[in-house]
RNA sequence: GUGGAUGUAGCUCAGGUGGUUAGAGCGCUGGAUUGUGGUUCCAGAGGUCGUGGGUUCAAGUCCCAUCUUCCACCCCA
C-alpha cells in the first residue's frame, strides 16, 4: 500500500529554481540590513505558548498553531472541561508550545532574556520562517519566510527615518516600485478621543482603513454597525475624506486633533519623520495615511505599510513602534521600532512583473563528460583543479551515453562543457564546448582556467 | 473563522443530456546520429479521472461527505 505524497495546507516545496531566486532576495535584504550596522540572530521555531498568547491580539491567538505535549499529554486533563467544551482550559492543558506567529514577540522575549550581553541601543535583523493557520490565498501562507529588523531601546525617531531608507533600498535595489505608507497611532487615539469615544478606536481605524476598497457610503454604514452614533460619524467624516500632500493633510488634521495630547505628539513625530526624510535620498513614494491602522495590538507610535504598486498582493513590507513589548517579560519603558519584509510575497511580486533575470539559474559553470573508468579517474583530478581555482565544476557521475550528458549540461543550463576522452589523455589538450555558441576548441588546463576566470 | 468556485498523464487543458479499450499539446524514455545538447523525424512509456461513500444494469459525468488549490470577507507578510 503506498500513500500519495503530500504537504500540509498553505505550505510549498521549493525546487532549485525557485530556491536560486529565494536566495536573491535574502542575499539582497541580508546586504541593506548589514549595510546599517544591524547583527543577525535565530530564535527557535517554537516559543513557549505563554510567551505567544495575547500579544498580536484576539486573532492573532486565533491562528496561532499549537504543538501537542510529549509523552502521556491526557494526564493533567479535566474531564469536565472536555465534557462542557472548553476549549480553551482543555487547550492549555495538553499543549504548553507553539509555532511563532511572528518574529517581533520572539525578539522582545529574547531581548528581555539576554539583557546584559546586549548592547543597546540593539540592531538585529532575523530571517526565519513564521506560521499562522490562515486560510492560504494567493501570497497568503500558512508557512512563510519574514525578514525583520528592529532597533530596540532608543526612541529616537532617526530609527524611522533609518527604517524608511532601507525599505527604499531594498525594493529600489529588487528594481519594485513601491508607496511606503506612514501613519502614527497616537494620531489614531487623538483622533479617537476627539470624537469623544477613546474606546472605540480599533472600530473606528478598521472602518476608516477600507475607503479605498468599499467607499465613504459603506464606511459610514460600517462605523454605524460597530455603534458609532450619528453625531461622532459627522466628525470623523472630514478626517476620513482627508486630501491633498502630506503636509496639508498633516496640517488640517492638526487644526482638528492638535489640542489632543496623544494627537498633537503623533502630528509632531510624522512631521519630524517627514522633514528628516527631505533631506535624504528616497525613490519611493512616502505617503501619510492618516486611515492607515494595522492590527497588531502591541503598535504604539509610527506604523508602516509598503504596498507593490504594479501588483494586488497586500503588502510586501510592515511594521512600526512598540513602547512597551518588553515590559510584560518584565523589562519596561524599553522602546523598539522594527518593520517586516515578506519575502514569499516579494517573489510573488517579482515574479509576476518577470522582474527575475537569466542569471539566476544556474550555479555550475563547467560540466566534465564522463567516458569511462579511466577517463574518470583522469577527470578528476582536473576536477579539483578547476575547483581549487573557484570554477564551480562537476563530473557526471555515471559513463552514460555522451547525448545524455549533453542534454544534462544543457537542461542545467551549464554553460561549458569539457570533453575528456582516451584522445584528450594522451595529447593533454581539453576539448572545451561553449553550449551557448556551440563552438569547441582544445587547450592545456591551465589556458582552460584562465578562460573561464573572466 | 464566514461565503463561493475548483480538482482528468510530470505540466497546461479537451472529454453535450451517465453507455465499450479516457484524449491532445508540451515534457519524459528510446532510436535516426556507437565522442556532441538545444532544431527535425520516428517509436514508446505514463492516468485506481483528488479521496471515501451512495444512486444506477452502467459514473470522469448524478448525489453526499472530505481534502487540495483559488477568489471574496476577516486579517496580514
Amino acid at each position: 500500500m503506498t500513500q500519495k505524497p503530500g504537504i500540509p495546507k498553505g505550505t510549498r516545496d521549493f525546487l532549485p529554481q525557485t530556491m536560486m531566486r529565494r536566495n536573491y532576495i535574502f542575499d539582497t535584504i541580508r546586504e541593506v540590513f548589514q549595510n546599517y550596522g544591524y547583527l543577525p540572530i535565530e530564535t527557535p521555531a517554537m516559543e513557549n505558548l505563554k510567551t505567544l498568547m495575547g500579544k498580536s491580539g484576539e486573532e492573532g491567538d486565533r491562528l496561532l498553531f499549537k504543538l501537542l505535549n510529549s509523552g502521556d499529554f491526557l494526564k493533567d486533563i479535566n474531564k469536565n472541561d472536555i465534557d462542557e467544551k472548553r476549549i480553551g482550559k482543555v487547550t492549555t492543558s495538553i499543549s504548553e508550545k507553539g509555532l511563532r506567529y511572528d518574529l517581533t514577540v520572539p525578539f522582545a522575549r529574547f531581548v528581555v532574556q539576554h539583557r546584559n550581553e546586549l548592547t543597546f541601543p540593539f540592531k538585529r535583523y532575523q530571517i526565519q520562517p513564521v506560521w499562522r493557520a490562515d486560510r492560504p490565498q494567493k501570497g497568503r501562507y500558512r508557512e512563510f519566510t519574514q525578514c525583520d529588523v528592529d532597533v530596540i531601546g532608543s526612541d529616537s525617531l532617526l530609527n524611522e527615518v533609518e527604517l524608511i531608507r532601507m525599505i527604499d533600498d531594498v525594493f529600489s535595489k529588487l528594481k519594485i516600485k513601491v508607496v511606503i505608507k506612514l501613519n502614527n497611532r497616537k494620531i489614531l487615539s487623538g483622533i479617537s478621543h476627539y470624537i469623544g469615544a477613546p474606546e472605540m478606536l480599533t472600530d473606528i481605524t478598521t472602518a476608516m482603513d477600507k475607503l479605498d476598497k468599499i467607499g465613504i457610503a459603506s464606511v459610514v454604514e460600517e462605523l454605524k454597525n460597530r455603534g458609532i452614533y450619528t453625531e461622532m460619524i459627522d466628525k470623523i467624516l472630514p478626517i476620513i475624506e482627508l486630501k491633498g500632500n502630506n503636509y496639508s493633510k498633516l496640517d488640517k488634521l492638526n487644526k482638528v486633533i492638535g489640542h489632543t495630547e496623544d494627537g498633537s505628539t503623533g502630528i509632531k513625530e510624522m512631521k519630524t519623520i517627514l522633514d528628516r526624510l527631505s533631506s535624504v535620498n528616497i525613490h519611493s513614494e512616502i505617503e501619510f495615511d492618516q486611515a492607515l491602522a494595522r492590527g497588531l495590538d502591541y503598535y504604539t507610535g509610527t506604523v508602516f505599510e509598503v504596498k507593490a504598486k504594479d501588483v494586488a498582493i497586500g503588502s510586501v513590507c510592515g511594521g512600526g513602534r512598540y513602547d512597551d513589548l518588553t515590559g510584560v517579560f518584565g523589562l519596561p519603558n524599553v522602546s523598539g521600532v522594527g518593520v517586516s519584509f515578506g519575502a514569499d510575497r516579494i517573489y510573488d511580486v517579482m515574479n509576476e512583473s518577470n522582474l527575475f533575470t537569466g542569471q539566476l539559474l544556474s550555479s555550475t559553470q563547467v560540466l566534465l563528460v564522463n567516458f569511462g573508468d579511466k577517463e574518470a579517474g583522469y577527470s578528476l583530478k582536473v576536477l579539483e583543479e578547476l575547483q581549487k581555482n573557484n570554477i564551480k565544476a562537476e563530473l557526471y557521475p555515471d559513463a552514460a551515453k555522451m547525448k545524455k550528458q549533453m542534454k544534462y549540461a544543457d537542461q542545467k543550463d551549464i554553460r561549458y562543457v569539457i570533453l575528456l576522452g582516451e584522445e584528450e589523455m594522451t595529447s593533454g589538450k581539453l576539448t572545451l564546448k561553449d553550449m551557448r555558441t556551440g563552438e569547441q576548441s582544445k587547450a592545456g588546463l591551465p589556458d582552460i582556467i584562465n578562460q573561464l576566470k573572466d
